[in-house]
DNA sequence: CCTACCGATCGGTAGG
DNA sequence: CCTACCGATCGGTAGG
């Protein structure tokens, strides 16, 4: 019974846990996070960290909500407060390019990283992956798809085309940062966001 | 000495070893490329793969070096006979969508998968995905150097920065097919890229 | 939250 | 190219 603790408590245990998760799992995926490491690194025994989660995979699920945590606050708060359409669009991809240049993850986006871990893995953690995309896809469509209604971006121009290349500079920049050490390449990020983030008139 | 085969068999075995070890790691990681799997699917013992290159990441360098055989013969070789420049531009991004689109390597692109896999992990298999990369990023930089130096692409193209935009195209392809299983995207990536590689008369 | 333990598997080696 | 083996580590469980 001693060694037992509070709710409180276990709920902080269970906190430190995961902010370690996701460090170790940054720099070496979600399979690369091991209980015998965590419980070294945390002095805790292995079977006191997974009693909070029962499997690696319920660990690794609660993992990726916590990274999904710090990236909303990293990428999209800072956007609510923007207009929608261009402009909420604009201060998206500014705080998605920053977010990769600071490395929030040092391991690199770490969504990106999961989804090249697990696409060739049936299970839980692979679906959540892909309909976490799914979800950051559907937000950057929805204020496209504004800014073209308004009139801010050319008319005929696709959603989907446009998110897909927006995809694929945060891939890029993400692997251009992570593999070469290039933050140089930011700057091909943002001229490039901005060449199709730019209104007819401009 | 009688386990003991010819040099022809023995290149014949090593060769059979690197074809199996291609097909794991494409969809497992090259970490996640085992020798006892390997051993199994190729009904030998594990000191019998091993002894072909000593260690496993001897064994990783010679997959990466394969992979490189394919790719090169999938997406570089095409694009020869084209004229340099724009021409041989076009030509080797059509092949690449289409090494993308019909999944040569089932996992996804080998080298995107691995650069992902080992951009934290320094070493030999880091340091070798990072070189193929500067190469190829080197080899599409020269053909748009040419390209706008011949007056094919707007005067005052950045070659650095075109090479960034068809490398996000590709990444972007490359994560839609194998985490949405959505090849669609293909034609996504083909109309990003046409908008990219335009003569500026047209 | 602990100790003590399970079977499986890892990369690699000795010796032939 | 084999058998037989090494120490380390894996995820997970029993029992408290």
């Amino acid at each position: 019974m001693s060694p037992r603790r509070s709710v409180a408590e276990a709920l902080g245990t269970r906190a430190s846990i995961l902010d370690r998760s996701v460090a170790i799992a940054s720099m070496e995926g979600l399979e690369g996070l091991t209980i015998g490491r965590l419980a070294i690194e945390l002095s805790m025994s292995k079977s006191g960290v997974l009693g909070h989660f029962g499997t690696k995979e319920a660990l690794q699920l609660a993992v990726l909500d916590r990274a999904g945590e710090i990236f909303r606050a990293e990428v999209w708060e800072p956007a609510l407060p923007a207009a929608p359409g261009l402009a909420r669009l604009r201060v998206l991809c500014e705080a998605w390019i920053s977010y990769l240049e600071r490395r929030v993850f040092p391991g690199g986006c770490f969504f990106v990283a999961a989804a090249h871990e697990f696409d060739g893995r049936p299970g839980a953690v692979r679906d959540a992956v892909e309909s976490r995309f799914g979800v950051w896809r559907a937000r950057l469509a929805k204020e496209a798809r504004r800014a073209v209604d308004a009139g801010e971006l050319p008319a005929g121009t696709d959603p989907g085309r446009l998110v897909f290349e927006l995809m694929g500079m945060a891939m890029a920049l993400n692997h251009t940062i992570q593999l070469h050490g290039d933050p140089h390449a930011a700057t091909y990020a943002r001229e490039a966001v901005n060449a199709r983030l730019t209104p007819p008139s401009a």
